[in-house]
DNA sequence: CTGTATCCCATCTGATACTG
DNA sequence: CAGTATCAGATGGGATACAG
């Protein structure tokens, strides 16, 4: 039995919305992060994505099935499931991944100062 | 006097549009790297950056700059003009990003047949 | 030279409800 | 369980023209 992934996974404000470097469409990393260890099902993803409705997360893990990062197995038993995991290819990303993530991590302080100062500055030179 | 910017820098089908991996807007990854050997002026930007329009190019430059990865200085001599150029936090991007498109050029063309693949699989489906 | 102003369209993302 | 359908909003990107 494998390990089920945990719910606060993510960080709320970790999500590529903020983190300038982005892998495909918005959840694309995480997904990939997701299936690291391993196949996943639909509703197992779904636990850690909780924010993700169900639409998005098909759509994004059919971008990453056709761009064959993904694998995606139909499982036509008793109990009808799905399951997710990651091609070789796919599997190689996980060093960009990682290390534009470390990157992330590492100067994300920065990062959020540096938009902190524009912003004021900005905000300023539009009142005076 | 430094090196003028080749036109001829970015392969038409390099843009992010195509690259899963982004870093930033559409052209960030471009402008960091246009921007690795030193200072460029607007127009200097604009040679190899040519298919992007002056107001998405100032849209993303105003970005980078928010996020403390360009500086911007303004001349204001007898010939006016604009510096920009990477910050120590901007520079320190360009390893993830080199990292990002080695595996990019590398998957390159695993990449574009899976797409292919998929995509005439899918019309199959769609006829049959 | 270094941008801005408008307008517009495509894409991405999301909310909600429903289905084999 | 694993999605799809529909509608809507937000965002990004681009064409074109103009300005300090």
């Amino acid at each position: 039995m494998r390990e089920p992934l945990p719910a606060d996974m993510f960080d709320e404000l970790c999500p590529s919305s903020l983190n300038p470097i982005r892998f495909g469409d918005k959840w694309a990393a995480l997904i990939i992060r997701c299936l690291e260890h391993g196949p996943r099902r639909f509703s197992e993803l779904r636990v850690p994505l909780s924010r993700v409705t169900p639409k998005v997360l098909t759509q994004s893990l059919r971008s990453l099935e056709r761009d064959g990062l993904v694998r995606r197995t139909v499982y036509a038993e008793a109990t009808p499931h799905v399951e997710y995991e990651l091609t070789p290819l796919g599997r190689s990303m996980l060093q960009p991944i990682v290390v534009a993530c470390a990157w992330t991590e590492k100067h994300w302080d920065e990062l959020l100062g540096a938009r902190e100062s524009y912003d004021q500055a900005t905000r300023l030179d539009h009142a005076g």
